[in-house]
DNA sequence: CTAAATAGTTGATATAAATCAATTTACCTA
DNA sequence: TAGGTAAATTGATTTATATCAACTATTTAG
């Protein structure tokens, strides 16, 4: 049984989750809040770590990733502007599980622990929102161990440059591809595989025409095509 | 870099979640639940069904999985007694993404979603334990992901025996290994493997004295060895 | 209790993907 | 803008694992 694309089911959710706050526990969340320049390839926390407050993406994109057995990483997600990263572990009160690291020159807002708990306490719109969102969650990384376990290698690249096609759009063009500027190790460590195969199945689509690439930046010009490759059978769009 | 081995960072927590509820709020969740036998093999809630409620599993076990574009199953995750099934689509208010059938017979209850909701929105101490448990279930999965992806085959069953030792013991033989008793093609889709290889490396553990077999039960025998072969550098129980 | 069906096991072979090795290209920075 | 360094790419080879096929054991049903 093939399923459909929706982009949706790799995404998580944390996107607004602070609309719809009183101006008072706005006020909390942003009055001890500090927001750093990050330079491409700083860590933001690190695995073990104890969490000391959640961030905010402003702008920007991080990875977030797990150090494996054999030395590298294992990424599993790509966070973009807008979204919120190490909350899990303050909810979870354990050390962080997974590290985080900019993959571009980006701008990030820290908040502290004690603010967001007493928010979340204070307000039920924000804990029925992270409920939801985490609620969510579930499903991608569910759909994500599915893709793993079961997807070749193929079809795991084709899968993920479908992922950050999206992720790499701009506001302005949203019509347009967007510019996948990951590096190939990077690229590598997400689809679950090695950096010479992962370039050998790249070349294999820009072949068939399906991608171009410009340097290291990759583009989508088939995505129908993509989404073939990936063994779904069609591209359904959330809104439509 | 090769880390520890703790059970609990495979374990979902959901166990004890309705501890230190009110009894108005105890009331109001079982007051309109139903406890029903299922047959081993039956389903729970399917892929894609509107969820009505949440589960209690009182007895017995469930596997959780997802089908796959080839037409198997990916299952990742087996709950035991005392855990908590289908809360999350409730809470992201989307569709069931995955599946749920029993591996062995078991008591199910089941709490609507209203009543379910109510007291959720009604208790702070639910709704706080809830997103503690969501956030140590995100580090579950980038576990689970950073195995799938990056693990052989070999260390993957070593890993899974280990996983299911735990979930196959019993209350009073605590110290004893779990007697693991669930199908070939199931271990097979849990490890994500053919069911031929998978058997093939359980007999390498077995002729090397790992474990047991009787008849489909399988026995840990030696787990530091099997710790070994799932490639983690010792055992660290969550107590000591 | 026996037949039929299902699940488990073993063997032989094919293949996708990893690994090892060498070369080219892109990108800093002095 | 050259020159050095790191990243990307291509090629050759190996290997782990899937697949195909046959056989055996264990349930289940009549």
């Amino acid at each position: 049984m093939t399923s459909a694309f929706r982009s949706d089911n790799f995404r998580f959710n944390t996107n607004g989750i602070f609309d719809g706050l009183s101006a008072e526990n706005l006020e909390r969340l942003s009055s001890f809040s500090v927001t750093h320049p990050y330079k491409k390839g700083e860590i933001v926390f690190r695995e073990g770590g104890i969490p000391a407050g959640i961030f905010y993406l402003k702008t920007g994109k991080v990875k977030k990733y797990k150090a494996t057995a054999k030395g590298s990483e294992q990424i599993f997600y790509v966070c973009t502007a807008g979204e919120l990263l190490g909350y899990q572990a303050i909810l979870s009160e354990e050390r962080y599980p997974d590290s985080a690291a900019t993959i571009e020159d980006s701008q990030i807002t820290f908040i502290p622990k004690e603010n967001f708990l007493n928010v979340l306490h204070a307000s039920s719109v924000l804990s029925n929102k992270l409920l939801k969102t985490l609620g969510h969650e579930f499903s991608v990384f569910i759909n994500s161990i599915t893709a793993l376990a079961t997807k070749s290698v193929r079809e795991r690249v084709a899968l993920n440059l479908l992922i950050l096609d999206e992720k790499f759009k701009t506001e302005e063009k949203q019509d347009a591809p967007g510019e996948i500027n990951m590096s190939r190790t990077d690229l590598a460590n997400m689809v679950g595989t090695a950096k010479e195969t992962l370039v050998r199945l790249l070349q294999q689509f820009k072949r068939e025409g399906l991608i171009e690439k410009n340097g290291r930046v990759i583009r989508v010009l088939n995505k129908k095509g993509i989404i073939k490759e990936a063994n779904f059978f069609g591209y359904h769009s959330i809104i439509f």
